[in-house]
DNA sequence: CATTGATATATCAATCTGATATATCGTGGC
DNA sequence: GCCACGATATATCAGATTGATATATCAATG
């Protein structure tokens, strides 16, 4: 789970672990407080086995405007120098920087356009992988959309039945209702989504390989943010 | 988390473990698939700080007709005392029957009423206990309904926030604005929930203590299936 | 009578949470 | 001047949960 979403983070840029976890919770939505004690072994997991790399960083000593936290962490390598030239002052506390690897990319991709929920949350899974659907070829975006709206489907089913119990109390029946209802505001959004990705890529389909029978499949992956 | 979903099933009735995974899963709705690696432990746990005290059971063997699964457990001290005697034929697989105490009578209508979330996850949490609110004596259930109101409020302001950011990708601005309007769809459901609440309690005051200034605050605590 | 699936309990490694600890740095108040 | 506080930053631990795996009984099916 976290796996996935650190190696999405790295995708686009070296960070370190207290940056990861706020663009986890700020930009991302998902992982509302997501907790140290899962993040750091998660980094260091990912550093074990080669997925990503770091590097120790002395802070923003050398990086003229220390605006805070923001801002590309270049000057890293420098400032690592000047900590090993023995110069802890006017440093931050040390930071770690990771980065990703060609390993981690190629995890990252197997995690993102794999067929089984990451971790124990089906939506937050989907909400992750859904973050991170411009780094997908057009048929495996598409295919996250339908696998998604097929669990919900599923989901739609069961709800009902158990909104159907008899022997429901008012609090239970309610919550039962509520939980369909939900489930298909889901599905529709989910159906919007599709048919939105069905135009986009059929236009891009006309545009690049004629208008009929384009088997223009080619893995465009997408790197504009 | 687990324990109050477990104390509040055992609250009507006893049963065994693989009984109550299959009521969380299908009367409940949350917990779609509760591990017995949680499950079991957490029962011994229970048993452990004497919330629940459990029988060793042998099964149907005394009860007339079979029926699998649904039906009452009467009979499980004749079992036990049919097992103690050596007689293991015609006996299914021993069950371990868990019945509350008043401890964990105790414990439940404490956990139930707590404050905060019981454990990771804020929906999960309410949902369970939406589910035992009528166990909840008149306010508390209205207290209930309205702090997670107040979660919700918090969640759609940080949600706006983010779907307003500006740096955001088709697909993740699309999950931001999906999830403000789920939040919105939450908190209108919660509305209704808390509107027919107070009516409720309108007309409980109005027919136990006379229309005006009713200090009829009883803790009425319902045990209607 | 063998296989499969439901019933039933148990345990393990891996993971995640919430709490706690440690340390640095900037800022506001006095 | 300085001191408390909050933000930044990493680390670790106990406890809870998951998913997998193991074991055993029983009913139905062929």
């Amino acid at each position: 789970m976290l796996d996935l979403a650190i190696l999405g983070l790295l995708h686009e840029q070296e960070l370190h672990g207290y940056e990861i976890r706020r663009r986890l919770r700020d930009e991302l939505g998902l992982f509302a407080n997501i907790s140290f004690g899962s993040l750091y072994p998660a980094l260091s997991r990912l550093e074990a086995s080669g997925a990503v790399a770091v590097t120790e960083s002395a802070g923003a000593a050398t990086v003229a405007v220390p605006m805070p936290s923001t801002g590309s962490i270049s000057g890293d390598r420098a400032g690592l120098r000047a900590r090993r030239a023995g110069a802890p002052r006017g440093t931050k506390r040390s930071r770690k920087v990771y980065r990703i690897t060609d390993h981690g990319r190629a995890l990252f991709e197997q995690l993102l356009d794999a067929d089984e929920p990451v971790g124990t949350d089906d939506a937050r899974s989907f909400g992750l992988r859904l973050a991170f659907a411009r780094h997908l070829a057009p048929q495996a975006r598409l295919s996250l959309l339908e696998r998604r709206r097929g669990q919900l489907t599923r989901r739609l089913a069961t709800d009902r039945v158990r909104a159907a119990g008899e022997s429901l109390d008012v609090y239970t029946r309610s919550l039962a209702e509520h939980s369909t209802e939900a489930t298909q505001h889901d599905i529709a959004w989910l159906d919007r989504l599709i048919e939105s990705e069905r135009q986009k890529q059929a236009a891009l389909r006309s545009e690049t390989g004629g208008p009929r029978s384009g088997n223009a499949m080619t893995a465009v992956k997408g790197t504009n943010p």
